[in-house]
DNA sequence: ACCCTGAGTAGGAAAGTTTCCGACCTACTC
DNA sequence: GAGTAGGTCGGAAACTTTCCTACTCAGGGT
């Protein structure tokens, strides 16, 4: 429920305690134990209790000493990394990609493959190879890696289970998750491709501290990724950020208004032969190809056009532009911020490029992993329940704070409630 | 809020088992001892304990007793309706709406009049003069109230004070927060009135318990009032749901897409002499007139319009169709769930008319109002931080997991550490 | 029809347990 | 020698369990 404070007896108050000694561990980086007792406010009685408790259950780790002051070395404390395990996955159009992070983030082995596109089953069994390997690598072994998520280009359903739409799978998603599923013995999400984009900038990019920003993917389709006071917003169903079907003028309704087929026909309509890939387009463009900068150009308007829809809908602070097309930020920025400043919305609009040109998706399905892996055990340790269930994971809670209540009257006995 | 536990002393564990008790009571109504001691899990000493606390606080009641089972009667309790007032004020473009309300969300007084187009002073005297006559009415005066909530027509930015555009106000609203500042004694928050309304559905009419949905306040202009999570969604500047500048393809980009100015337009075009106002328009609609008729459907075709966008960017679970004129839910509903399903995105999209048909957007600001005078009172009852820092009144806590972030202390005299 | 008794409930008080905090102490390093 | 890290002990705060009293309804006997 939306905000009840849960009462509790005094165990209460040590698992928060406990939770908020981790929390500033794991914020504050490897800290001796008088920092943490100024950070958290708690005695250093209370703070060592604490952190008996923490080592005991080996989420936190004693790691080296700080001499920096006079007196006696301190000892420092960190997120023990092995606590938990995440594993990410990146079911790409043409490639599957897997990583597998520790606790502390850092990446213990990547791997990747071609994409088999024949049916969900191979798929599976390519993503399920490629985590074996990746967990023998890192020395962890499957079992102990706590979370998986998988990137997909589809609609996910709010469970991190269900595919609502699939643009680039093999029988359109079915049965694709119960497949990797029998294959990794970790509880499995689901999640929108452009979605872990948006999670990797918001974690390793320009947005680490940005509430609300949108992640414009440019790419095969186009698809947002939206933030909201730091959270995923999915929507209803998980269809948020379906933005490339937003009405357009010169684009006929339900058909995308930009992704690499659409770049296409434009560069045929300009009168460009052969097909190139976009990005072939785009290196002619840096050539000086007059024809292949207008195709960037219609491309650039496009997005300003969708960018100016989607801020007087929600208003983020800014957008990035990722995606493999909207990585040539060169190209395209000036363009686009050309274009919103001439006929864009009365609110002045922000668009940076991406601060995560490698892997986005991959790594944000990392991150999520890690972070679902990591909150589980840290629940675990500190008893309390878990801090933020889920910056991705699930949905709001609906606030049940001051609803209506009709005025009552005090009369006995009765009790109706509704 | 976001994230972090706070660690404190063990008076913290009071301060939430007060709180608990206190948002049991809140919800359910009039209870008992032995329905809290259930509902929140604690022991019958700390309730009572608490409840001592509460009712010495005044926020708190006994209210009546309960002889339903056999044995003793149980003493109810119940939220002091007297333990905090709001004020809710309603500038429209014709007239001024002011109530008072208290703590139980009953309504004590309202009062209305002309709004004064002249200047900000007047508008503010006329609002100033309402809220003195309704707070003597109420009997309570204006020194009680402890939170007043304005609705405008206009853009507020995020602190609830500036207004960024304001569509209908005198000296487009410069000076008039100052100038109404000045008349009332309790603190003052601006919010633009369709966000007011959002509130209102989502309290009182047909949202109760929808976390994400839309209102479309068709009127004068068109906007949206944008609820996720259970929260008003305001946008980075407050500028979020000014969906009246969608782009449309009929529409030259920088003009509202529909409102009063528009609707006038189309009956021109459709060539229906004088200069109906959007009321007798659909009142010769529902007379039969073809002509209005098709205005009306035109005016449906461009909320479908409007409604295919926005879902297609957050996806609501449900879109709300209030307003001046989307309260014609007779003639408009059926037409705009025609034009959805005939040419609307690939989400299904569901629109119901508004469950407040009156005063939406005072009954919104009351709620508001009313909501943070209680947050108040109730967190100086129990010295617990506020429970809900709000849905509908300022910014997010900011971010949840994992984001760096200075740590908060409940713990006294010593110095912050941020 | 009336009364008496038993059972179940509300509310309160005392003893016990958990947890946090402040103060004091030791050991270490510059 | 001074300043700091870390540990231990007694005290205070807060919750729980247990016990106790008072109250009221139900049901059966008179």
């Amino acid at each position: 429920m939306g905000g009840d404070y849960l009462a509790g007896p005094q165990g209460l108050l040590r698992s928060i305690n406990a939770r908020a000694v981790l929390d500033v561990i794991d914020r504050e980086g490897p800290l001796g134990r008088p920092e943490i007792t100024r950070a958290t406010g708690l005695s250093k009685t209370t703070v060592a209790q604490a952190l008996r408790e923490l080592v005991a259950r080996e989420v936190v780790d004693e790691a080296g000493t700080d001499t920096a002051r006079r007196g006696p070395a301190a000892t420092l404390y960190r997120v023990a990394p092995r606590c938990a395990f995440g594993l990410g996955v990146d079911i790409g159009h043409l490639r599957v990609r897997v990583a597998v992070v520790d606790a502390a983030g850092e990446v213990l082995a990547r791997a990747e493959a071609p994409a088999p596109r024949r049916d969900a089953a191979a798929l599976a069994d390519a993503v399920t190879a490629l985590a074996s390997e990746c967990a023998e690598r890192a020395g962890t072994g499957l079992a102990a890696v706590g979370q998986a998520v998988i990137g997909v280009p589809a609609i996910v359903g709010r469970d991190g289970r269900g595919i609502r739409r699939a643009y680039g799978l093999p029988q359109g998603g079915q049965g694709l998750v119960e497949a990797i599923e029998r294959g990794l013995p970790m509880p499995l999400l689901l999640e929108n491709d452009v979605n872990l984009a948006a999670v990797a900038e918001q974690r390793f990019g320009a947005c680490a501290d940005v509430g609300d920003f949108v992640l414009l993917g440019v790419g095969v389709g186009l698809g947002a990724g939206i933030v909201l006071g730091g959270r995923l917003h999915r929507g209803f169903a998980g269809g948020a950020g379906e933005v490339g079907f937003l009405p357009h003028p010169a684009t006929e309704l339900g058909t995308e208004v930009l992704g690499a087929r659409r770049i296409a026909e434009q560069a045929r309509a300009a009168g460009i032969a052969g097909r190139p890939s976009p990005r072939e387009l785009f290196e002619s463009a840096r050539d000086g190809d007059e024809r292949a900068l207008a195709v960037v150009d219609a491309t650039a308007r496009r997005i300003a056009h969708v960018a100016a829809s989607i801020a007087l809908v929600i208003e983020p602070e800014l957008f990035v532009l990722g995606g493999a097309v909207g990585a040539n930020a060169d190209l395209l920025l000036g363009r686009v911020r050309h274009h919103l400043a001439r006929d864009a919305a009365p609110l002045p609009i922000t668009v940076i490029p991406s601060g995560v040109p490698e892997d986005a998706v991959l790594r944000g399905a990392a991150w999520l992993a890690r972070h679902h892996a990591r909150e589980r055990a840290f629940a675990a340790a500190t008893g309390a329940p878990p801090q933020d269930a889920d910056p991705g994971g699930r949905p709001y809670d609906t606030d049940s704070a001051g609803r209506p209540r009709g005025s009552r009257k005090a009369a006995p006995g009765k009790e109706d409630t509704t």
